[in-house]
Order: structure tokens, then sequence, then C-alpha cells
DNA sequence: CGCCAAGTTGAACACCATCAATATTTGTGG
DNA sequence: CCACAAATATTGATGGTGTTCAACTTGGCG
């Protein structure tokens, strides 16, 4: 669509920057918690590593909790591996969101993060973060805020899993990543899902033949063109009202 | 069984005490993050109030983020309330736990709380909590500490919802509600569900009948005995086996 | 004693999981 | 660049688990 090509150029550059101040992110990722004066002394704790390639972790579970990391480009697919051997997916994180924060409460962390695809992140040692909070209250509000969007994030999908259809469930996915995009300044209404199917079915409950399904029957009804991985919403409002049948309509987020 | 008699007066106790370092909850509450020089700090910002009657409120959905709550005594159920008006149950919390730890997130409850007996509650206005922990770093420390484990303890949950059973649901549940009852040094095999059966199935994503049915086949089968709100665990082992088919058995906590 | 809320039990149905077969995409090496 | 294998995704048929609707029982409290 039209406002694809006006995002290819923010990718790039979130890419090649080596500092807070110029990263393209810079708007929903860490700095907005920080004075632009304090700015330099975040940029000088957090590491640029190196690309990490599809498949690749940032941290396994239980390793011994080291650093927080905000995600550049790409995606990460957070999960807990259950005693039965089963996998558990908790999470997804898109550019300028922060993994890891689940260690906080015992040291080490609970679950495992994988890239779904080349993806860059800012690694951000939690001494450091720790040390640089006692000197920045604001810092230290910002970073409780963000284990309290967690939470609250979390328990979003507690109601979705408990409450809600199959149906509901993608709807407000989908609904989920693409005010994502959009807080980025990207294409609300086409992207491209990072994950596979099977992923999008262990995190919302679902069997991967159901998602399936349910993209299908969402694509007949004209509220999704599904091309493999690449989603367009065409009916934003419809899809609005499959993922809250009970919400009275109109309000749903852009359009 | 032969320690509930040994549990009576660390209730009593509690409800009497006006101060952290004689609060028979102590070794769970919060004063474990804190030096004991530092206890009367923490005392001093803490208010306690008269007893909650069953069915007040600690707070209100979208009420202003004001303090922290750790509850005394009796049981407090957070929840929230859906777009179509409906209730989704996301946590009940017992003596020696934090309540509202939610607001962290925006400053403002993402989630109202009500007491579901009697209940005696500390006040912990946030704003002196977060002063205080400028100048303790093991405060701080633990109140991160604490949002990571409201993360775990959320996590768990989805897992529960998105991949068990209603009797894996129901017996996890069951245990954790045991363990957080051993933990506070009371019967770990005999107490009392503070919240009713539909409460339960809110929150675990389950219609009231199938947790009327799931009681019913818990008790048939000798694993439990129920006399409508008092459970005793007859059979830990074979509770463990319930909530956990796929673990080998054994690692079961107490017994 | 009688009322209302909460809990239990039964029967029919719906939704989604599961199993199975096929199609498509991705990745790899010739 | 094509061919092949493996992984991922789609589609259909069937069945189980839990929901829903309904009737009935129990318990708390005026």
């Amino acid at each position: 669509m039209s406002d694809a090509a006006a995002t290819i150029p923010v990718v790039i550059r979130a890419l090649r920057e080596t500092n807070c101040s110029e990263c393209a992110l810079n708007p929903v990722c860490l700095p907005p918690a920080v004075d632009e004066t304090d700015l330099d002394q975040l940029d000088s704790i957090i590491e640029r590593n190196r690309p990490l390639q599809r498949g690749a972790h940032l941290y396994h579970e239980r390793q011994p909790f080291e650093a927080v990391y905000a995600v550049r480009s790409g995606a990460v697919k957070a999960y807990t591996t259950l005693p039965g051997g089963e996998e558990q997916v908790t999470g997804f994180y898109l550019p300028g969101e922060i993994v890891g924060l689940d260690a906080l409460g015992g040291g080490s962390h609970s679950s495992s993060a994988v890239a779904l695809e080349t993806t860059a992140i800012c690694t951000i040692p939690f001494a450091d973060l720790e040390r640089l909070s006692q000197k920045m209250p604001a810092l230290q509000r910002h970073l409780l805020k963000l284990m309290g969007q967690e939470i609250q994030t979390d328990q979003q999908l507690m109601l979705l899993l408990s409450k809600r259809s199959a149906e509901e469930r993608i709807a407000s996915l989908l609904l989920s990543l693409s005010a994502r995009h959009k807080r980025r300044r990207l294409a609300e209404n086409n992207f491209r899902l990072p994950m596979s199917r099977s992923d999008i079915g262990n995190y919302l409950g679902l069997a991967v033949e159901t998602v399936s399904r349910v993209f299908t029957r969402l694509q007949q009804t004209g509220v999704l063109a599904v091309d493999g991985k690449e989603i367009s919403i065409l009916d934003r409002e419809q899809l609005c009202h499959v993922a809250e049948p009970a919400t009275s309509a109109h309000d749903c987020p852009g359009a």
C-alpha cells in the first residue's frame, strides 16, 4: 500500500544507528523515560551486538538474569518449556519493545527468548540499569511502568484464553499487532506475521488447524486478505466486531 | 487435622499487631526486603485501616493509583470488567500477599479489588513507597521482584488456561492455595476456599457447572473431601498427578 | 418458616481438538 | 536455476470435552 514505501528508510536507519538519540525507535523504546541530558548515560550502558539469526536465542530458561533486551528490528518469541516437554509461547516482541523482564521475579529467567527472524537487539545489562535508575527516578518509574504493562498485557491474554472463541482470539491478536505497527508509524493494515501458525496457535491456546481455518474464514468474509504470512486488513471495523462482539462497535482503533 | 490448632493463634496475632516487626506475616510480606534497622521507616508509612467487610472494595478499575495493599487477614479478589459488562477474575490474594501492583503500568488501576470475606489490610501509599525505595536499594529490588513474580504467576495461569483440562486447572488451583497456606505455616491439607464456585470458574475459564462436576469427581475418586467451601486433600500425590499428568510424579510438593 | 443465592445434577448441543490426507512453502544441494 | 526433501499450512471427517439450558437441592439469613 501507499505507506509501505515511507517506512522502508525508517527500518534501515534503525539498523544503522549506534546510539539512542538517533535511533528511529527512540519514541517507543526506553528514551522517553529519561531527560535528553541523561540520554548519553543510558546510551553508554547499552551494548549493540551483531544481529541474531533466526532461531538464535537471547537467553534460555533458568539462565541467570543478566540483562534486558530492546528489540531493534526483527521479532522475538518468548516461551517456557513445560515438564512434559511441550512448549508454551508467552509472548511476541516487536521493535521498540523490551524482552526479559520476566527474570526480575527470581534472579533467573522463567522463559526462553528466540529470534523469529534476523533480529537486531540492544542489550541493557541489568546491574547497570539498576544503578542508573537509582540516580534517575524517571527511569526507575519507567521500569516499573514497563513491568506493569507486561502484567496488563498478560491479563488481557488471560482474558482471551479464558473467555474468547477462536475467532475472537485471532482477531484480537491481529489488532494488537496492527496497533503496535501503527505505534512505529508503519502501515497498520498491511504487515507480515513474523511467527508461524503453530506459534500463534500455541500462544492463543488453539490447534494449528483451527488457526488455519479461522484465517480462511476471515478471508472468505472479506475481513482479511491472507497470503501466507502477509496480512492485509480489508475491513477493520468488521475485524473489531469479530474481536469483541459485545462492544458497541465504533470504538475500533483507527477507522 | 493436627496442625489446624497450632495456626489459630497466628491468625489472631496478625490481626492485633500494629507494626511490621511484630506481625505474624512478617516473613512472607514486605519486611524480608529491608534491613531490620530500616523496618521502622517502612512501618511509619503504612496505614492500618479498620477491617473491610465482605464485598467492600480496596479500589476500583480506572481509579488513580494511590497505594498498594498488603493483605493481613481474609482474602481479596481482583477482577476487570469487560466491555460487554461481564467480569474477568484475574487473581486471588491471601494474607501476606500484595495487591494493586497492576496500576504501576499506567498510573491507574486496570482492575478492581474486593474483599471476599472480612479482610484486614495494610495500605502502603505508593508515593511514600517509591520515595523510600530510592533510599533503600533492597526495597526497590524487592518491588521489582514482586512485579516479576506477578508476571510469572500470570504466565503460569496463561498456561493453565491455554493447555490444561478442567480437572488439571482445578487441581492446580488447589495445590497453589495449599502451598500458599503452607508458606504461612497453616495446614496445607485442610483449608477453606474464600471464593465462590463461580469465582473459581471465572478465574479458570470454566463454567460453574464444570467446577461443580470436577469437585464431585475428585471426591468420588477419593482425592478430596469437599464440604461446601471446606477442602481436605486426602491424596496429595494423586492430586499432583491430576494437576500435571505429564510430570513424572514424585516432584509433588509436600508428601 | 420461607426466601433467595449458591451449588449440584442431568441431557443435548457446540466448538474445537484430533486424526488423516493433501497442498504449499522453504530450504538445500545438484 | 531447478529438483527434491522437509517443514509448514490447508482442508475434511469424526469425536470428545466442556458449555448451555433446565430442573432441582442445599444452605444462609431475614
